[in-house]
DNA sequence: ATTTGATCATTT
DNA sequence: AAATGATCAAAT
């Protein structure tokens, strides 16, 4: 069952009110699609699901998964008190680094416009029990995006500087930088500032939960 | 091989 | 408990 991308925003908000207070065991059936009984080999399969409902159209490219309307879908776990409990992939860290300006990086283009989907974490309940909540369209307001910018430079500083021994998930207050890999063994070849070849893991760039917190709690205070 | 979708597992 | 570091699968 393949559904085509919604052509407006309205249209995909309208898709998700439609889903909305749904589970995912009775999405899964809608779509033809087996519920796993645990997420452990199956960590994407939410988002991986609610992409298809949602007729997400940029699939493992790097793109916004909704291209003409330029806006990334994100499931977001709900612990019990109503509070996001992981954080946010966005993108991968290309390494030597490639954005100059934030406006124009991969993580910005990304992150300009978010459709947040919140789910019932799975933790302590069958995933097919878990509910979808209402969705929210959210674009970074200036302070955030400030911030943003301003962690993405500090990374991005260290990497363009070769600075890898320094890189760290401390980082940033919204953002930061982690592993991003099969596996611990996984290497990619780069040179330091020291200008000697190293092996380091692949990174990714993640959104902490002090943001998403932020985004969920003054989402529904209104 | 790489980027996507993330959550799991261990440390702090 | 929260944050960091490690890991798993699909798609191309």
């Amino acid at each position: 069952m393949k559904i085509s991308p919604p052509l407006t925003q309205e249209e995909l908000l309208h898709r998700c009110y439609q889903i909305a207070g749904k589970t995912l065991g009775m999405l899964a059936q809608e779509m033809g699609q087996q519920t796993p009984s645990s997420l452990v080999y199956a960590k994407g399969w939410i988002g991986q699901l609610i992409e298809k409902t949602l007729g997400a159209n940029a699939v493992n490219l790097d793109q916004p998964d909704f291209i003409d309307l330029g806006i990334e879908l994100k499931t977001l776990p709900i612990n019990a008190q109503g509070v996001p409990c992981e954080s946010t992939y966005i993108c991968t860290a290309s390494i030597p680094n490639q954005d100059t300006h934030f406006e124009q990086s991969r993580v910005f283009r990304k992150m300009a416009k978010m459709l947040w989907i919140p789910v019932e974490d799975t933790q302590n309940k069958p995933i097919a029990d878990a509910r979808i909540g209402t969705a929210i369209l959210w674009s970074p307001p200036t302070a955030i995006k400030n911030q943003l910018r301003q962690d993405w430079e500090e990374i991005t500083e260290l990497i363009t500087l070769g600075h890898f021994e320094n890189l760290s998930a401390h980082i940033g207050e919204y953002l930061q930088i982690r592993p991003k890999a099969a596996n611990a063994k996984t290497f990619i070849q780069v040179i330091d500032h020291q200008g000697k070849q190293i092996n380091i893991v692949p990174k990714g760039f993640y959104v902490r939960t002090k943001l998403t917190r932020q985004i969920v709690q003054e989402h529904y205070a209104c």
